[in-house]
DNA sequence: GTATACATACATTCACGCTTGTATATATAA
DNA sequence: TTATATATACAAGCGTGAATGTATGTATAC
């Protein structure tokens, strides 16, 4: 076969990276050929060569397919949902990218990858640097809402609106990891929301009995 | 050379098995070859085929090296160290770690390794549930801790002890994470013994205002 | 017609595990 | 005490298979 239409060259450039995913998750990226990965999406070395530079390259295009729409509903949740409480953004952001590993199974499938399949070392060690850098976005994100919050009186008369952004960042972050590796789900992936709440309620000046009492 | 001492032999095994460091160090897991890390440990790989059945095996040894003192820290500072106060004793491993993490050349590399450079496919998946098992014993005695200062009254009045527990296993697991890859220490590394004080203060009942204001 | 979007073929490199060879240590018997 | 047998601790080479990148072929959309 040979020249398509503009929507069929897309369509066989999504199946690739789709095809990998695949590939990634059951091998390896290390252990992956990109023989195996074109055998999975149904076309030759060769296409997967005219679409992408090399194996980084296809990679980096995987994990570009999910870190959008990551950022998307980290800025959709956390400032403008409850303009009146930066908590309840916060605790939305964090409630909504644990859906996202619930139910988008390409998201779910691409951050095992990126967790526990990649090593990063050469070529893939930049893209390592790039994940820190999208977690410092994060962070700073969650320092403003923190620091909104402080403004409002919401949270403990100690608190550092900066050390809680990192604190609640690192948990996220080892709330991902952890729920990833808790396949049978008996650790954490039915006590997640939960804690997500509790973290929250933490930062609280003072206890709060339900979820639902939110006032300045 | 052939037959050499006891002795002798075990310092065969502990330079492989420093060799796989280096070397898994900077290659990653997949692309270290046998015959690299016998090449940097000065022997042939005959000899690491004499110690080590392959090199999952090999990994693991690599890996048991660090866990060991890494459950001693733990148990050592965790329960006992402040018998009076349980969250200072769970602040106390926390620093203990991170102390580690700092000093100790061969479990900061090593944890680099586990973390981002070993992709837990195939033979390596079951090292993985190893690390998670690792994980919940600690979570168990962080809950141990919590429950201890609950019943002293030290706590929030809405505080959940598990729940505590799990929200501080996941800092720490974020913590190391995040304390790995901040090679230039801009993000944390500087930062990360305030954190943990900031973790810990805020799960008291009412605000500190240094951290040597202990008393039941 | 020509650039495009692939497929195909090829050459190189290289890791892994196995097998075989050998020097040394240790135990035991004489 | 010494000779011998055997286990130990490694070295070295080999065959197999496979992955990468590139070079080239080719049919089609534009």
């Amino acid at each position: 076969m040979v020249r398509r239409t503009k929507a069929e060259t897309e369509q066989t450039r999504l199946e690739i990276i789709a095809a990998a995913r695949r590939v990634f998750a059951e091998r390896g990226v290390s252990h992956s050929t990109l023989a195996d990965i074109a055998k999975e999406a149904g076309v030759t070395r060769g296409a997967i060569y005219w679409h992408f530079k090399n194996k980084p390259d296809l990679f980096f295009a995987m994990m570009e397919q999910v870190s959008v729409p990551l950022v998307h509903i980290i800025d959709e949740n956390l400032p403008v949902q409850n303009p009146g409480d930066p908590l309840r953004g916060i605790q939305a952001s964090m409630i909504e990218i644990l859906r996202l590993l619930r139910e988008d199974e390409v998201a779910r499938t691409t951050f095992e990858i990126v967790n526990s399949k990649c090593e990063y070392v050469n070529e893939f060690s930049r893209l390592d640097s790039r994940v820190t850098h999208t977690g410092c976005a994060y962070i700073l994100k969650l320092t403003s809402a923190y620091e909104d919050a402080n403004r409002r009186g919401l949270l403990r008369p100690d608190a550092d609106p900066e050390q809680y952004a990192l604190d609640s960042y690192l948990f996220m972050k080892g709330l991902i990891n952890l729920w990833l590796a808790d396949v049978e789900g008996t650790i954490i992936r039915d006590k997640a929301e939960a804690l997500i709440k509790s973290h929250i309620s933490m930062r609280h000046k003072s206890a709060r009995s339900g979820d639902d009492a939110v006032t300045a």
